[in-house]
DNA sequence: GCCTTAATGCAAATATTTTGCGTTAAGAAT
DNA sequence: ATTCTTAACGCAAAATATTTGCATTAAGGC
C-alpha cells in the first residue's frame, strides 16, 4: 500500500531550493535589476526580463504571478540589508549616522522606485518586510548602546518621528530629506544641550 | 495665406472640455469605482472599465496611457476633498477631529487602495497633490485659529510628527492607526497641563 | 451656420498573458 | 549509487490585452 507523503507532519521542504530553482531566480533578479538601471524606468516588460535572463516568459508568469509582483520581490532583495550599521563609538552618533545614509538612499532614484514597487503590489507582508529591516537596524543600534552601558532610545519613537518624515518626504513631495533636516529630526531624540 | 494658431499667444483653450469629452471621463470614472469596489481589489482591467462604461478600451488608452495612470487619476480625485474640515469651535478640538476621520478613512481597505494607486504611478505630482490637499485642510484649520485670535500650530510640524506617522503606519504596517495613538501623536502639538 | 481639429469608434495588427502537455531535475527513499 | 516522485521548467497554441491606422463625431472658434 502506497503511504502519502502528506501523512508525514514532519514534512522537511515542499518547495524546490536547490540548483536549477535558484539559478533562475538569479538570473530573473539580475535581468530585473540591469532592465531597470537603464530604460529609465517603466516600460519593462516581462517578456523583455524573460529574453535578458534566457528564460521563458511562462516560468517567470508561473513563479511570479505577473510583473508588479516579481519586481516587489526584487526590491524587497535589493532593500534587505547586507551589513549592520557602522559602529561610531556612541549612541548617537551611530544613529545619526545610520539616519543619514537611510535617507539618502531612500531619496534617489533608485530608493524611490524600489519603495514604489514595494507598496503598489497586493501581496500583504511585503511593505511590512522592508520596515521590518529598518527596526532590525535600529534594534542593533540599541544593543550596541546597552552593551557599552549607555541609556538606548525608543525604538517607536524614532520610527515614528524620525524614519516617517523622511519616508513621507520622499513618497509625497518633490524635496528630498537634506542631511540638516534628518539632524533637526533627530535632535528631538537626542536633545541638544 | 494661412495663419496659425500656434502663433496665437493667447492661446485659448487646446484641450477640450465641453459635453462628450467630459461625459466620458465621468462614465470611466464612476466605472473604476463600481468595479474598484467589488471585485477584491486587483484583477480588474481595461477592457472590462471600458464595457462597463460603454466605451472602447482605446480610448481609455490613449486618454490615460495605461491602467494604473487611469486608476491614479480617479483615485486623486476621490482623495480630493469636497468640503472643509469639520469647525468644533477651537484649534485643538479642530485638529484633533480632522486627523482622527483623516487617520481612518487612510487606514481603510479604500483608503490604503487609493494611496497605492496614487504612489504606484510614474506621473510626478500626483502624490505631491494629495500631500497638498491634506496641507491645505490644515491651513483651513489654522487660518480659523487665527480668525478666532487663538495662536495657530506649525503645519509643517504636524505633517511631519502627526500625518506621516498615521501613513508610515499605514502603509509599511499592518497595524492601524487607532484614534488612541493618533491622540498621543497630537499631545506633541498640544501638551496636554 | 461653417470651419478646424481634438476626441472618439472601429477593426486590424501586434504584444502580452494564460494554459495544456511533455520534459527536466531536486529531493527523498531504497 | 540508483530509482522514484513530483515541483519546476520549456514549448507552443490559445486567449487576452494593447497599439495603431483611418473614418467619423462633435467642441470651440469664427
Amino acid at each position: 500500500m502506497l503511504r502519502l507523503p502528506e501523512n508525514d507532519v514532519t514534512v522537511k521542504e515542499r518547495v524546490r531550493i536547490g540548483g536549477r530553482s535558484a539559478r533562475i531566480q538569479s538570473a530573473v533578479h539580475d535581468a530585473v535589476r540591469k532592465l531597470g538601471a537603464l530604460s529609465t524606468r517603466n516600460q519593462i516588460t516581462v517578456p523583455q526580463i524573460a529574453a535578458e535572463a534566457g528564460v521563458t516568459p511562462s516560468t517567470i508568469y508561473r513563479r511570479w504571478g505577473d510583473l508588479s509582483a516579481l519586481l516587489a520581490d526584487v526590491a524587497v532583495a535589493r532593500l534587505r540589508p547586507i551589513a549592520d550599521p557602522d559602529d561610531t563609538g556612541a549612541v548617537e552618533s551611530d544613529l545619526r549616522a545610520f539616519i543619514e545614509q537611510y535617507a539618502e538612499e531612500m531619496s534617489s532614484p533608485v530608493g524611490q522606485a524600489l519603495m514604489r514597487d514595494v507598496l503598489s503590489t497586493s501581496r500583504q507582508g511585503l511593505p511590512g518586510a522592508c520596515a521590518g529591516f529598518t527596526c532590525d537596524h535600529l534594534t542593533t543600534i540599541n544593543a550596541r548602546a546597552k552593551a557599552r552601558g549607555e541609556t538606548p532610545f525608543d525604538i517607536d519613537e524614532v520610527i515614528d518621528h524620525v524614519v516617517a518624515p523622511i519616508i513621507y518626504r520622499v513618497l509625497f513631495s518633490d524635496r528630498i530629506p537634506t542631511p540638516d533636516y534628518c539632524n533637526r529630526l533627530l535632535d528631538r531624540i537626542f536633545p541638544p544641550a
